[in-house]
DNA sequence: TATTGTTATACTCTATAACTATA
DNA sequence: TATAGTTATAGAGTATAACAATA
């Protein structure tokens, strides 16, 4: 199984940085395995990580302020909440000031499972960046979560600002 | 549309590096926004041109082998060149010597316009890191196609070696 | 029998809209 | 009417296996 040791990687020699997008999809995807994995047995892996956390340092009010928070639809986090609740890590209050919200809060034992879970996150991730010097690894830590805090900060996501589409239509007159 | 200008982003305060990985689906999925975008017209989009780009520069025998140093299935590998095919930007020939396998070549109308998705591309990655000073972002780019090199050369992708899971059915005694 | 490439199927994730209940 | 939350449906992407042709 082991007997291809990639002879490919040394002449992968990147031509300007146009494989930038491919290797964060690369790192993702290793970091969704190792991930996954450790959080077997939380409900929704790290999705359902990633709410419990923010329902436990954030104080987010409504659903739909998580939702956004974590730029996701707040659909499926109908879906998420309901994984969390039934295992007893969040609950679901209702608001007596406006009936529609329901407040998010974390159980005693949500706080806990979390707690080991950033201890299994924290081993994974590392496992994920250990073919990188320590130094390296950090540098890459810290610039994709200021990148990730830059996004967030500038803009709206699909924003139509740009658009330049029909650039191949007739690029090249064949 | 714009009025929330998210005050959020200051109290996000990161516990430990345990949003690694949001921050890294982030970036991203905001890279997938602008360079779907700036290639569209190009078949399969940024998928057609990692392909197109890995045909162009490097020297693959085979599908297979293409398919595996973009780590993506074979059979997804199909329906792409079918459709650079179609779009005459890539050719499949086929090998005298071997008649099951099928030696992919570059059109010169698939060299033109990987040129020109190349300047897109890159266009499309400076907005994406636009919220990052200079120095940051190259360190960005650095520091994650050195973790990609790094994960391709140490390991084959999915590798069950840290199975851990089973962690979670009983941590917290409730 | 093993391998290259293709086709078909199923499963996950996401996006969208329709629906309810409150306001 | 507008908003919070839910439910239902459709699409893209991926993984898997079955298949054909060749070795």
């Amino acid at each position: 199984m082991s007997t291809h040791r990639t002879p490919a990687t040394s002449r992968l020699r990147r031509r300007r940085g146009v494989n930038f997008g491919w290797s964060l999809g690369m790192v993702l995807r290793r970091w969704h395995e190792h991930v996954e994995e450790a959080l077997a047995g939380l409900p929704q892996g790290s999705r359902g990580y990633h709410v419990l956390a923010v329902v436990v340092y954030e104080d987010v009010p409504n659903q739909n302020a998580l939702a956004s928070r974590l730029v996701i639809d707040r659909s499926v986090l109908t879906y998420l909440i309901d994984d969390l609740e039934a295992a007893g890590l969040v609950e679901r209050r209702l608001d007596p000031n406006d009936r529609r919200v329901r407040r998010l809060v974390a159980t005693e034992r949500g706080r806990k499972v979390l707690a080991v879970a950033e201890e299994q996150v924290a081993l994974a991730e590392e496992q994920v960046l250990r073919g990188l010097p320590a130094a390296q690894r950090a540098a890459l830590r810290d610039a994709v979560e200021q990148a990730a805090d830059a996004i967030i900060a500038s803009a709206p996501m699909t924003d139509p600002c740009l658009a330049v589409d029909g650039v191949f239509e007739q690029p090249v007159t064949d």
